[in-house]
DNA sequence: ACCGGGATGTTCT
DNA sequence: GAACATCCCGGTG
């Protein structure tokens, strides 16, 4: 079967709970600026009902755009010096957003080395912090929507599909929310940021 | 392999 | 003042 041109994600695909976008997302590609990865990992946040989420006590001047609307990338700083980038889900005014966690790198490779300094390739995006730094994502590209590719900012279907089994476990680095296993990745890739037993496929 | 600690500064209590 | 959706490095086994 003939592989179709690539497309960007459309609108409706993030207009979803970000538990059932966050596992879609695994095998999309996110292009920014001549930098490229397949996406091999994701943390879906829930919002409201969810502790791990920093919309848990609503919008706030740091996380607005994950109340924004659908399609939009969130970038927020942490650890006094690391980025990090979700896909915003659900409906305007709703908290919710995939983050994203990990890439097998497909283009630009020789600016990630420069940016991350020169590594095995599999450590050049593994980690959401990473990542970010992999393709010069930072607080500049807080809120561009990736629908309208702004900022040279874009997920892509190549039309390769999500794993038909993904690897399911707990999320990575909370305190709150610990239990819940809204963590999906792409077994065995090594570009994963950690090997986690997974408690099931789905 | 695994583990502990330090870097660094914004956000929220 | 504490917490933080992390990463890196240097120790030990």
């Amino acid at each position: 079967m003939a592989r179709q041109r690539s497309s960007i994600l459309p609108r409706r695909f993030y207009r979803r709970d970000s538990r059932v976008v966050a596992p879609e997302l695994l095998n999309k590609v996110l292009l920014c600026r001549g930098a490229a990865g397949r996406i091999v990992e994701v943390e879906a946040y829930v919002g409201a009902i969810d502790p791990g989420s920093h919309a848990y006590r609503g919008k706030t001047a740091r996380n607005a755009t994950m109340f924004g609307p659908p399609g939009h990338l969130y970038v927020y700083f942490t650890y006094g010096m690391h980025w990090c980038a979700n896909a915003v889900c659900e409906s305007d005014g709703i908290g919710s957003a995939v983050l994203l966690r990990a890439l097998a790198p497909l283009e630009g490779i020789d600016a990630m080395l420069v940016r991350r300094g020169e590594r095995p390739p599999r450590e050049l995006c593994s980690g959401p912090a990473r990542l970010c730094q992999a393709l010069a994502i930072d607080g500049e590209d807080d809120g561009a929507d990736l629908v309208a590719a702004d900022r040279g900012i874009r997920i892509l279907d190549d039309g390769t599909p999500s794993p038909a089994r993904a690897g399911c476990s707990r999320r990575i680095g909370l305190t709150k929310g610990v239990e819940h296993p809204w963590r999906w990745f792409v077994p065995d890739d090594p570009n994963v940021s950690r090997r986690t037993p997974p408690r099931f496929l789905v």
